[in-house]
This record gives structure tokens, sequence and C-alpha cells, in this order.
DNA sequence: CCGAGATAGTAAAGTTACTTTACTAAATTA
DNA sequence: TAATTTAGTAAAGTAACTTTACTATCTCGG
């Protein structure tokens, strides 16, 4: 009888499960995600609790003269229509406000109201905590090194993206 | 006149946006995004073109012997509803079955089909491949260490979550 | 300077990946 | 064995988008 059929697709399988946690992607993710998760809470906490994530990640990219709709979809990767429903999310809530462009009448200038700017001030007091945060896990003396791959391999992955 | 009060609160908020890209957050989100896309990119490119994100990221999370939805659900953080639609697609993609349980007359078991345990064959060696790219991005030798610290960073900050 | 695109934005509906609410059937426990 | 819990399904709702389709304005080549 064939002495290893059964139990050896099982054993390769179980192999392959146990190999399965051992790619960075599955710690990369968490940590993204976590670090975010970590970030919204922060917001939360200083009763900004009317921001969705996405729109949180938004609200910064917003340059200081104001910036056109289009101008953000390119940054953000997305598409014109998708920033024009948070832009009017946001107007609602009182973030930003849309006002015509004065050289060009069928564009629209997105500005911070003050609101908007106080958030983004909040926002970076948060975000360096949580950075001072990751450099004490990580160790203080590897943590530059540490970021500078990161960034790295964000950028090395990126530009491999095309290559579908 | 008041020498600064505007172009002081310009320059602070000039500021603030300079140091915006500086935080971990960024990198580690743009790293795990092209992560996930050059995966995607890889099951395509061996013809799994039916698989959505979420599709190929429970598929590996059966056991050989089968798992119930509700234990699927566990693991991946989501909701029976959430697991159970999945499993529907997944099943009308060929990838998985759905059996009852022996032991319990409410509970289903879901099991891989042979498709199903190609795919997560095929994705193992993509994920190794990938793996190992980021391998050669990092540099051989700190490979090992950055992965552990991404590891130890995603298990800090995620049992960090809970105190918001 | 004028007509053919290109560009900025909006509108509306569709999609994905979920959640919430509501339910049935079977198991457990008191 | 009645009361409660648990496994799963059903249906509708929601968030964060995209696709399709449209209008208003600008730019450029002839």
């Amino acid at each position: 009888m064939a002495r290893r059929s059964k139990s050896e697709e099982q054993q390769e399988l179980e192999a392959l499960q146990a190999a399965q946690v051992d790619h960075l992607g599955v710690p990369l993710w968490r940590a993204a995600r976590a670090y975010v998760a970590l970030m919204m809470a922060g917001y939360r906490r200083l009763g900004y609790d009317d921001l969705t994530e996405s729109h949180s990640g938004l609200l910064p990219h917003l340059d200081i003269g104001g910036t056109r709709i289009t101008a953000l979809a390119e940054r953000a990767g997305l598409t014109k229509q998708a920033i024009g429903q948070m832009v009017t999310d946001l107007e609602g809530l009182g973030y930003v406000s849309r006002a015509p462009d004065p050289d060009d009448a069928r564009a629209k200038i997105v500005r911070y109201t003050a609101k908007g700017r106080q958030f983004v001030r909040d926002g970076q007091v948060i975000k360096q905590d949580l950075h001072a945060r990751c450099g004490d896990i990580v160790g203080g003396a590897e943590f530059a090194a540490f970021a500078a791959r990161i960034e790295h391999l964000a950028d090395t992955l990126e530009e491999d993206d095309g290559g579908s």
C-alpha cells in the first residue's frame, strides 16, 4: 500500500501553514493597522469623534494656501469624486471650506477653517507621541536606522508595483 | 503693528506640515499596502484573478481538517456574517466546501477543495519570494533583526490598542 | 478669434467589504 | 424540560470608495 500518500499530503499542508506566519507581510500589516488605530484613539481622546480614518487622513494634506480638489486627488491616489465627497463631508463638519479659485472659474480651492487648523496641530502632537512610543519599543539607538529601512522598503516595493 | 501675527501663524503651520511626513505611520502604511499589492499581483500572474484581497487573505486561515465559521470569524476579527458571505463566495468559486459538522448539527465545517489547496501552495511560493525580495531590499545581514523588530512593534502596539 | 478638445468639478448609481438587526435550529444548563 | 446560549443564515444598512455621465470653463491650433 502507498505508505505515505494521504499523510504526506497532510504533512505538506501542515508545513505550509506553519510557514504561513513567517513572511513579513503579516507583521507589517498588523503594525500599520495598530498604528492607525492608536492615532484614531488619540483623536477621539481629544474629542475628534466626528472624523473617520479617511477624513483624518486627508485633512493634513491641505496646503496652507488651500488646495484644489484635483491636486488632493493626485496626492491621495484617489478619484476627484472621492475627494469631492470627503470635502463635502469635512465642510459639513466645519473642518474645511470650499472657495472659488480666482485664477480659474472651474476650480475650487479647499482651505482649512480655524477648526481644521487646530485639528492638524493636535494631530501633529498625537503623531509625535506615537512616533516617540515606537522609538521606545524598537529601542532608541536603532530606531533611526529602523525607520529608514521601512521607508526604503516602502519606496522599493512601491516601485516594483508596476511590474505586474 | 503686530509684526509677526499672520506670518507667524503661517510659518507654524508650514513647520507642522513639514514634520508631517516624518512619523513612522506613513512609511509603515505604504510598505504594508505595497506588500499586499505585490501579493495580489503574484496571484493574478498565476491566474487567480477571481479572488479579492479579503478572499485570498481568509483562505490560508483554514485548518487542514476544516474549520467552523465561528472559529474563522474569531481568527480574522470579523463577524460570523462577514465570514459566512466570504465562504459563500469562495464556495461559488470552487475554493472551499461547506459540510455539516458531525458533532454538532448547528455547525458547518469549511474545507479546502483541491483547488483551494493548490491556491495555498501557490500562495506560499509567492509569499516566500516576496519575503526574500524584502530580504534583499533591507540587506540580508540585518533582515532577521529587522523582521523581529516589526513583529515586536506590531505586538506592542496592538496591546496598547485597548488603552483608549 | 473660434471651434475642438482638455480640464475642474459635480451628480448619481454601482461595488466591495464589511456591520447591525433579526431570525431559526440545535445544543447546553439549570 | 423550560430557559438560555450558540451556530449559522438572511436581509438591509454603511463606509469608502469607483464608474459613468454630465456641465462649465479654459486652452490651443488654425
